[in-house]
DNA sequence: CCAGTTACCTACTGGTCAGTAAGACTACTG
DNA sequence: CAGTAGTCTTACTGACCAGTAGGTAACTGG
């Protein structure tokens, strides 16, 4: 019988380089949501990704280096999920239906995802925050657009500032939303898109009278 | 000339246990809202407070003792300033604005409060998160029971628990606001206030048609 | 089968920080 | 003025953690 049989369980060994930082990559965003940027310790994610300590800063830099790259990871995957769920040639209204459908499905199919870009990000001092910051705007300017136009086609002439907080606040709203759905995940993402849609386009004004926003019938 | 004069500045000395404290909680407060409760230390915060660090913990305990004792001041402040903003016998559409306008004043005087409350609070897992989530649900039990009363009093039989979630994504829009504002601070708190109760109330629907809210003439 | 490269490890260092031990100074009380 | 209760300090410990030194095993091309 062999002497030196290893310890520990089948671990995967040497795989490509690739694969490796994918696998860390997935280990360090739900390590950070759960714990934060703080709390949550290299030894801990390398364990996780099932790799050693070494490794893990060989691929990835430091600590910081690691984190900042998660963030990048999983906002570029938000983005485009919003970005392919949206229709441009369509009315204001179900435009901004379908992005809040998209970003609702998006955060409830990645709720790691979403905390990291969200809880954990905006409270950390450094260059995270400014490039969530960018993210937001992007998202707010964005919106921005979509009621500047629809006001335009009214012939409103309201002053362009006013737009941008209006669309600062929606941002705002689905974001909490967002964050109010992980701790109340009984509802599909299409219910709570629905309900902010109806918020913010209907108004209470109008809702607590019975008139209510639906989309358009072919779903 | 006396040998013995004493190194360090005139530092207040032999206060009284209840001043101290008063002290030291704020200087708490002050560190964590820019630190976050991980990355804040002991030290600092008894630096800030002007104190040495065995008295921090003589009088307020561990961290987490500390941490949660700040919660619990700013949270209570926070819900008194609101509760004498409200005026109880007005119209749905007049209290939820004196509320709005409450909960932003208060958070523009007291900007470190609101970032330990929302920002920090939020993001740790431990007992504190439980502390901040009743604290919201006792908002969010507020303004639903305000819709509630203001949809019956139109005889429309919506569905509790549609109004629940309604109130949820407004209570979200409101922290999220806060902390949009808090990178934003041209705007007076009435501005911004101002901003959400059109964005609830009226919606965008009838906003880009050129119908705002507005509040009573007498201000 | 040998040389170079890539993947991977154990075991450490230096620094930071929560929490404490042990006692010093001051003010009041009798 | 002795005693005591409350205020306050310096100086430490033990744990944890980011980051590293230095070495081993496996593939890859000749």
């Amino acid at each position: 019988m062999h002497a030196e049989e290893p310890i520990r369980p089948v671990r995967a060994k040497r795989l490509p380089r690739a694969v490796r930082e994918r696998q860390i990559l997935d280990a360090a965003v739900a390590v950070f949501s759960r714990l934060g940027f703080h709390a949550a310790s290299m030894d801990e994610i390398s364990e996780v990704a099932g790799i050693s300590k070494p490794m893990l800063y060989a691929y990835l830099g430091s600590k910081e280096d690691l984190f900042a790259t998660c963030i990048r990871r999983e906002a570029t995957l938000m983005i485009e999920a919003i970005g392919d769920g949206v229709r441009p040639g369509e009315a204001p209204d179900v435009q901004l239906w379908c992005g809040l459908r998209a970003f609702f499905g998006f955060v409830g199919e990645h709720r790691a995802s979403w905390q990291v870009l969200h809880r954990q990000a905006s409270s950390q001092g450094g260059p995270f925050a400014q490039e969530l910051a960018d993210m937001r705007g992007r998202a707010i300017s964005l919106v921005a657009a979509l009621l500047m136009h629809s006001a335009d086609s009214q012939g409103v002439g309201h002053a362009s500032r006013d737009t941008e907080g209006l669309a600062a606040a929606l941002v705002g709203a689905g974001e909490s939303l967002a964050d109010w759905w992980l701790d109340h995940p009984e509802e599909s993402a299409a219910a709570v898109a629905s309900r902010l849609m109806n918020l913010v386009w209907m108004g209470f004004g109008d809702l607590v009278e019975g008139r209510v926003w639906h989309p358009p019938a072919k779903g």
